[in-house]
DNA sequence: CTGTTAGCGCTTTCAC
DNA sequence: GTGAAAGCGCTAACAG
């Protein structure tokens, strides 16, 4: 941005942006040709000098295209709008540096919109969506039930669900595989010589954390070993439902597991607190395993094993989808990418 | 959202979207009485019996507005920008509420975007959302030199600083007060009795940190308390660099300090480990102290004093001054709010 | 209370 | 190569 434009002010010294029509009247050619000497596509059409007229004269008045008004004529508003469960899950943070990625080489902006984890709240989002006309919609924080929804919206505006699986809908889903993620904690326990193992819940509206139930209760399954019954499932995936749950886990079984696997870390590390509170060691007593593998999990003492969870990657391939969507690609697939386990300190053979 | 509609398809089962035409073509009335009818504000001038009939073909149409095309005509595009620095910085997620839960109201979507810490970032940024016509911009990742940018911007569109400081600049400021912060964090070290203390700065290019080293350096002076010098500041406000400068402390000074500032909550945690790894004790050898007041610094133990930042009212209050610029107002006054001191286990007196 | 007309800022035929 | 005219979907001003 430079400063030596020509604006066009009022009375008031306010300014009003100018137009294509500002550009014309002041080099006396049609708005046409500004338009299309201003378009990087069309720019060829018009003759050298005449453009470089126009390029010098649009700087000095500080024209800025109305991507709005484009819009209207083009049908596109290069925005995607990204819609979340929770601003404040570090967990986005890497999904939406996926999305951004990807779009914004097309010159796209990623929208971010937040459901706070309401069925509702996701409805009324999209409707408010279609109304801006946004190119597409990518829904991370799905619950339960939210398929009818997404699927009428699906048929006015591309959409993909990502991040949080959902089952039996008609959009693409782009996620990993949590199935396949919860065996591999199973098998880690199995491999260390565990016999006795829990898990610590995650909502079941949540589609991951019941498909991580799945598979960590099939590897201990096939490994003989024993699962105690779960008591209760957290309400949210977080530190204190973590930790609640761990305290009922104490409290009401008689035996006490030699490895716990908690649906996410933050409630893996709200467990932890409770097994020392308890006077229990980690991984000598109990040991315990998270997933997602944030930031905070190698950092803690002792590192806490975990299952990585590709939000980048994820977030980047839900772009594509989108894009591809909205270029008009017929059938477009679903996508899962792999977990990958990263064994730390809180978890150890049986001695 | 209902699904008895009479989509308007093509042959291909795509949906057109349905206009305001479309609704009044169907009713055999003007388009203005169907805008009319759909209008909270000017539905009143319509006669009961059409709009009860319009909105029941409206519906049946699975009509939605165009907001976009409304913008175009009326000038306001019911959109506000927030500009962050980084959105994996818990920090700011209160921030994003406060503003959503004041704008939402109005209808208006905050959209967020994402500058790295960059200030030509910031440039591209903002010029792009004068191209999207916003209504009004927030910055909450402001650097030091900034301000022309800004001011530039402001002329064109209501401008807000909000968060980080800048001095000397001509638009409105919502933040709060790093000095008084500051102020406090020294004060209380006084008041424990400590004698030798230091700081582990934050980037001196985010104005807040040399606001906080300002008023916890006044208190200190005027208190009469030895400081050690800074030795180096941390390029970037995070645990692994309060980590570095924890350890270039311990290496440095032959005097070891009792009490030590960190000029952000992510860095005295870092700080804290590395006290730890060297086999000092919290606080009995070492009182630490933090800024900020995030979730964590409750949890960990022992738990870390710190100043509470009100990041919900100062997204709340930005919002506030944003769209009374946008509605006209003249010379709306920037805004501080104030600290407020966190005392927990991470300092005690000197014994 | 309702319809007609005009136009927001842009792109897109279609002529020349 | 360039211009004139039309129109995207909506609201605003003015008649009636």
């Amino acid at each position: 941005m430079t400063d030596t434009t020509d604006r066009l002010e009022d009375s008031f010294g306010v300014v009003r942006r100018a137009t294509l029509a500002d550009v014309a009247r002041d080099l006396k050619i049609s708005p046409s040709t500004v338009s299309r000497a201003l378009d990087p596509n069309r720019s060829t059409m018009v003759n050298k000098a005449t453009r470089e007229k126009i390029i010098e004269s649009a700087e000095r008045l500080g024209y800025r295209p109305d991507i709005q008004a484009r819009s209207l004529m083009t049908g596109r508003t290069q925005t995607i709008v990204v819609i979340a469960a929770d601003l404040g899950n570090r967990w986005l943070t890497p999904i939406l540096h996926g999305v951004a990625s990807r779009v914004s080489v097309e010159g796209i902006v990623p929208i971010i919109a937040e459901t706070n984890d309401d069925s509702r709240v996701l409805d009324d989002l999209i409707d408010h969506m279609l109304s801006r006309r946004v190119d597409a919609m990518i829904v991370v924080g799905a619950r339960r039930g939210d398929g009818p929804s997404i699927e009428r919206a699906a048929r006015m505006v591309p959409m993909v669900v990502a991040a949080r699986p959902l089952q039996d809908v008609s959009v693409p889903v782009v996620t990993h595989d949590d199935r396949r993620g919860g065996e591999m904690i199973g098998q880690h326990f199995a491999d260390l010589g565990h016999r006795v193992v829990a898990q610590l819940l995650g909502p079941g509206a949540v589609l991951n954390f019941p498909l991580r139930n799945e598979g960590f209760t099939s590897a201990i399954e096939s490994a003989g070993l024993r699962q105690l019954p779960a008591i209760d499932e957290a309400l949210r995936p977080t530190y204190d439902e973590g930790a609640r749950l761990m305290h009922r886990l104490l409290d009401v079984s008689s035996d006490v597991p030699t490895a716990v696997f908690a649906h996410n870390d933050p409630m893996a590390i709200g467990a932890m607190s409770v097994i020392r509170e308890r006077g229990l060691r980690i991984p000598e007593d109990i040991s315990i395993a998270g997933y997602n593998d944030m930031p905070l999990t190698s950092l803690i003492n002792p590192g806490l094993t975990t299952v990585r969870y590709p939000g980048w990657e994820v977030g980047h391939a839900a772009a594509e989808v989108a894009l591809r969507l909205f270029a008009g690609e017929e059938a477009v697939e679903s996508v899962s990418l792999n977990p990958v386990l990263k064994p730390r300190g809180s978890t150890a053979p049986l001695p």
